[in-house]
RNA sequence: GCUGGUGUGGCUCAACGGUAGAGCAGCUGACUUGUAAUCAGCAGGUUGGGGGUUCGAUUCCCUUCACCAGCUCCA
């Protein structure tokens, strides 16, 4: 007999060898039904395990983590199931499950619609088989004999890169067999609700993520417990998909694109532009409030700067160059980043230990020759703006101004509305990839551990992205999640000693020597065509009324109070609100239709009443709030952009709402 | 860069190897209307560009540009 204990802590006593899935069904007929996985002393195993010593036993069903990749990763065989069966020379490549269901990768002539469909349809065929699955080991020469004989070529490679001491195990579902390391259900029929979700056929995906392997046919799905859940994951993709920037974006008129100028060029129309405006006077006076000085510098220069700073040789393919190095005497390239250029800004003086710590800041525009498979709307250009910034420091100064920049990023991103949804990310060099990075290991090691220190000093919660450092040193990215779940960089915060180096750059400090100074590469918000983009998405286009490109349209209900409508617009104009009237009573309709959906922060109607009491009907994102005299709407909407805008002000107010 | 999909008037879509059609938006006129659709009329497209096959191409083929999804890469 073995004593095993519960998570609660209650004690059962089992026959030796008693799997996890019968001690399941002891506790309840219930939990048996809906387990995926057990934990045993910790480790995720199994249903299928059998318990021979005392341990601990802990039953997880798919609304743990645990179980829910179980529960999808079953769902990815019967994916390769369904494709071996309708596809038999299909080969079989990895089929993990990820955060929102599970695809797997097959060598194939891409799957159209059409056999997707058909894909499908196989599958709730093997669902309804109540297929069991089986596991086994074998030696690994077995195991390699298996597959060869199978003729799955790519799990023979996956198995002979196993560890020599790896256990080598299968599952076996009736006339399917994969490798597969589990743990996985019982049985195929556990799998209600599954849906390919990959829409015009399969997608492209390199083998092992390598674009230097072959290309394979990814497809994508995702599988629930209940159709319910299912369905209600559907209904919120195609809800996040409405608000998708580069559709709404388009919609309401704020960037658009041109076959004719080209790809990652897009362009920014008079609603959007007046955002970035808004958002880049704000990040301006910020920085000025702070303490930063400005430079202007060009957007181009000579190879010879960018052979100084790296870029020639790590970034070349990344820049525009206009000239031929071959034929041309001079050949000039588009900047991909201002660094080399606020350098030589600081290298025209010399400088002294008292002047630092020095903080540039400039609003630049910035050129990236991006592969043409990479742009997307506005996340991913080619041309972009971007509070650019680099801080001269002592070496004494790096910690206090370090956490400066992170306050500045933090103070922004609270402003704008972002700050819950973004993550911060330390990240580093890959060491086993060294061609991608200047510097030596020493160089590459002391930066890092510089930077985790502070890090860990200001208690900041990061993950860890190892090959995610620029080229000349570490960064703390501030990441952030698009509307379809794809993660950017939205700010970026660096340390960058190798540049300086390079620059040749120094300071005299108190002793009267010559002294490398730390540098800091930063940005406060990241470019604004991204940070538009996420904060289309974020409000669904209803963009708090500090950042609307309308704030009021000033309706007359018919042509008799056009003039008094005209004199409210001007009024509000000149007290610097951005107005929009329209004085087509008969196009009222239309008109609040963008009013209505609360895209127009205020909507103003006149009629005689009004216009004889020199007072508005305001209506604020369906809320109507009556008449009011100029005065008080002037009040009223002054108050409504001072508290978005300002997060302190914000928060005070939410904590005395909460009383 | 790679794999796949898409491209028809400002927008949403239709048609199909045989003279490109609708709704909305736009313009004109009438109507003067209180928070999502008043009536009538008009205009708008070499079906992304180029080439080919064909008696004839928006439809089939090639090529190029752009957009979308995914991979790889990145702010």
């Amino acid at each position: 007999m073995v004593n095993v204990t519960l998570k609660d802590g209650s004690k059962m006593e089992l026959e030796n060898g008693t799997t996890a899935y019968e001690a399941a069904k002891t506790i309840s007929s219930g939990l048996a039904s809906a387990a995926c996985v057990a934990q045993i002393d910790g480790k995720v195993v199994d249903l299928r395990t059998p318990m021979d010593n005392d341990c601990t036993l802990n039953i997880l069903t798919f609304d743990s983590p645990e179980g829910k990749k179980a529960f999808r990763h079953t769902a990815s065989h019967v994916l390769a199931q369904a494709v071996k069966r309708l596809f038999p020379e299909a080969k079989l490549a990895i089929g993990p499950a990820t955060d929102e269901g599970f695809y797997y990768d097959f060598d194939r002539t891409p799957f159209t619609a059409e056999e997707l469909n058909e894909i499908e349809k196989e599958m709730k065929k093997i669902v309804k088989e109540d297929i069991k699955l089986e596991r086994f080991e074998l030696p690994r020469e077995e195991a390699i004999a298996l597959m060869k004989e199978k003729d799955e070529p790519y799990k023979v490679e996956l198995i002979n890169d196993l560890p020599e001491d790896a256990v080598i195990s299968f599952y076996k579902q009736g006339d399917f067999t994969d490798l597969c390391a589990g743990p996985h259900l019982m049985s195929t029929k556990f799998i209600k609700a599954v849906k390919i979700t990959s829409e015009n056929g399969s997608t492209g995906a390199y083998w092992r993520g390598s674009e230097k392997n072959k290309m394979l046919a990814r497809i994508y799905a995702t599988a629930y417990t209940k159709k319910a859940d299912l369905d209600e994951y559907l209904a919120m993709r195609e809800e996040a998909k409405k608000r998708d920037h580069n559709k709404l974006g388009r919609e309401l008129a704020l960037f658009t694109t041109s076959n004719v100028i080209g790809q990652g060029l897009p362009l920014l129309m008079p609603k959007g532009a007046r955002i970035v405006q808004l958002l880049q006077r704000f990040v301006e006076d910020e920085e000025q409030r702070r303490g930063y000085v400005l430079t202007k510098t060009p957007f181009m220069a000579k190879s010879d700067l960018y052979k100084i700073s790296g870029h020639w040789d790590h970034y070349k393919d990344g820049m525009f160059v206009l000239g031929d190095e071959e034929k041309d005497s001079e050949v000039y390239a588009l900047r991909p980043m201002t660094c080399p250029f606020q350098y030589t800004v600081y290298n025209a003086q010399q400088h002294s230990y008292r002047e630092l710590p020095l903080r540039y800041g400039e609003t630049s525009t910035l050129f990236r020759n991006e592969a043409s498979g990479e742009m997307h709307g506005l996340i991913r250009v080619r041309q972009f703006t971007i509070s650019e910034g680099h801080l001269i420091l002592r070496p004494d100064q790096l910690e206090e101004e370090f956490k400066g920049c992170l306050e500045l990023a933090n103070f922004m991103l609270k402003t704008v509305g972002l700050i819950e949804d973004v993550s911060y990310r330390f990240s580093q060099w890959d060491p086993d990839d060294r061609s991608k990075y200047i510097g030596t290991e020493e160089q590459w090691n002391e930066a890092q551990s510089t930077m985790k220190k502070i890090l860990d000093h200001l208690g900041l919660e990061y993950s860890i992205g190892i090959g995610e450092a620029a080229f000349y040193g570490p960064k703390l990215d501030i990441q952030i999640k698009n509307v379809h779940g794809k993660e950017d960089t939205l700010i970026t915060i660096q340390i960058d000693q190798m540049l300086a180096e390079n620059f040749d750059m120094s300071y005299i400090d108190a002793e009267g020597k010559k002294v490398r100074p730390y540098i800091i590469h930063r940005t406060s918000l990241g470019c604004y065509e991204r940070t538009l983009a996420l904060l289309i998405e974020k409000f669904a286009g209803n963009f708090p009324t500090w950042l609307s490109p309308t704030q009021a349209i000033v309706l007359p209900i018919s042509e008799k109070y056009h003039d008094y409508a005209e004199s409210v617009e001007k009024m509000l104009r000149e007290k610097g609100l951005r107005v929009e009237a329209d004085y087509r009573a008969e196009k009222l309709g239309y008109k609040i239709r963008d009013a209505r959906s609360n895209r127009i922060p205020y909507l103003l109607v006149v009629g005689e009443k009004e216009a004889a009491d020199k007072t508005l009907s305001v209506r604020s994102r369906g809320v109507d709030l009556g008449i009011m005299t100029h005065e008080l709407f002037l009040e009223t909407i002054g108050k409504d952009i001072e508290e978005k805008r300002l997060p302190v002000m914000a928060e005070d107010q939410n904590s005395e709402n909460k009383k």
